[in-house]
DNA sequence: GTTTTATGTAATTTATATCTTACATATGTA
DNA sequence: TACATATGTAAGATATAAATTACATAAAAC
């Protein structure tokens, strides 16, 4: 699952651990998502969305990959 | 986690199994993950969205909901 | 009035997302 | 050099999405 999590979470100055505890998972978890290894649930996507500031689309959405 | 599946499945004229079938997984399932009991897959919502001509934003961000 | 069709729901099982703990590396900095 | 920060990764445990099987109901079709 290919994503932009990674690179909006740059263009928000935010590491990994800021970015997980703020949603409330671990590191590890935000990580895996990043290299596009894990099939996040729901949730996780949108509170991962909402911190960023961005959209499901924005982040998930395949025509939106950067 | 309310969505718009069940209303963009009808307006597809779409049976829950016409739907489960396309994208791989049981009637149950997609009858779960519409009455909101369910926290789907990222792959699963994007397989659904794709099925019903939708994006992930038009089915479950917060703010399209119907 | 019995036979499909579509859906709701519940118990148990299976697969996998996520946690926990841990160690490694690369970079910056005192 | 030594220390702190940010990230990669791996093994084992736990939580839960999803499958499987099964039974129930309502409505339409015949």
């Amino acid at each position: 699952m290919k994503n932009n999590v990674k690179i909006m979470r740059l263009k928000m100055s935010m590491t990994q651990e800021q970015l997980a505890k703020r949603v409330g998972v671990t590191r590890q978890t935000i990580g895996l998502i990043e290299k596009g290894e894990y099939n996040p649930s729901l949730q996780l996507c949108v509170a991962i969305a909402k911190e960023l500031n961005k959209t499901l689309d924005d982040l998930f959405w395949e025509e939106n990959l950067i």
